[in-house]
DNA sequence: TTCACATTTCATTTTTTCTTGAAAAGATTG
DNA sequence: CAATCTTTTCAAGAAAAAATGAAATGTGAA
């Protein structure tokens, strides 16, 4: 029995693109597989993970289009992840003779991946945070004693534990980008 | 003119509950911001943060009713996020001579949202990465030196740089308890 | 033990995020 | 500069994540 549902068309053409492309080897999705788990942890999507993991086992430069017929990924995303890639340096074209397309290979300094993280993610947060505390202490200032104690407590904590975090941060950056 | 979409139902149940419910203080308010901004970062769902915000700034424990009632979000969305801060020792419930219900309050100790994300999502992710690595290395070994060469040097740094990582994590971790 | 209240669970709905692919814009070649 | 190939953009669709609330389960008082 043929069971046909409404996402049928999407699931197809999915099925479509793998069935004639080229299969991954077993190191390609186990790298592929690798970035995936981590690039999650910064938030980004499937697809540029599957597009860092083939480059960083590939031997050669790979074009756009040999990345979508590699992983299946549609025209959009592959141009979407290679852009940001890009931006945060984890990817480069290169020159190659001849070629019109424009060719990527990975590049290898993964510490872009965390000090980006931390420099576009969190310090910026960290600084809201501590514009967000100041105009907290000032609307705290006006409640009675009892209830500005153990809140202005937490506070105190949360306030020495930014600093900490900030003092922190660089270093960090510094440590992983040697 | 009223304007009926099919969105309406769950929109009307928000607009309701907003409605019967004490409004937040702009304390609170600011409170909850950072803390969904923040938790965000770990991934948690803003639910999380709107419950830690407002125990945050609370001079007195809360129960889960007063928490569904303050914020406007569901019984299962409170009692969930309760649960997850609980496990992850960020709230915790205190003692209420005649109280009936759980009562809770913000665990003073941030450090903990900080170490609980390294130990739990990027340490396993990191030992994960080293098995997969000792895999690829062993296929890698059966391709022919033009295929290999770029990928095992990739590869090298990838190791290098999750040596360091793994050596770094628990300083920080033992930096941030403190 | 029963009853009333409190909390958890989970199927369903809603919201958000990601992906798709057609169309637009940009390049390159002859 | 026309024709063709390549890349980007973005509205629409699909998938994933989060929120909802009713039902199930747990809990304590009488």
């Amino acid at each position: 029995m043929l069971i046909i549902w409404k996402e049928m068309p999407a699931f197809a053409e999915k099925i479509e693109r793998c069935a004639n492309s080229p299969t991954l080897s077993p190191l390609e999705i186990e790298s592929i597989e690798m970035f995936i788990n981590f690039l999650r942890l910064l938030g980004w999507p499937k697809s540029v993970g599957e597009i860092y993991g083939l480059l960083f086992v590939s031997s050669q430069p790979l074009a756009m289009d040999d990345i979508m017929t590699r992983t299946g990924m549609s025209l959009g995303a592959a141009s979407q992840g290679l852009k940001l890639l890009r931006e945060f340096g984890a990817v480069r074209t290169v020159y190659l003779p001849g070629a019109r397309k424009d060719h990527y290979v990975a590049s290898g300094e993964l510490s872009r991946f965390a000090t980006s993280y931390i420099e576009e993610e969190l310090m910026p947060r960290m600084r809201t945070a501590q514009e967000r505390i100041k105009r907290m202490e000032k609307m705290m200032a006006d409640l009675p004693e009892t209830e500005r104690q153990l809140p202005a407590e937490r506070m105190d904590r949360l306030k020495y534990w930014l600093g900490k975090g900030q003092k922190v941060v660089p270093w960090l950056v510094r440590f992983l980008k040697l």
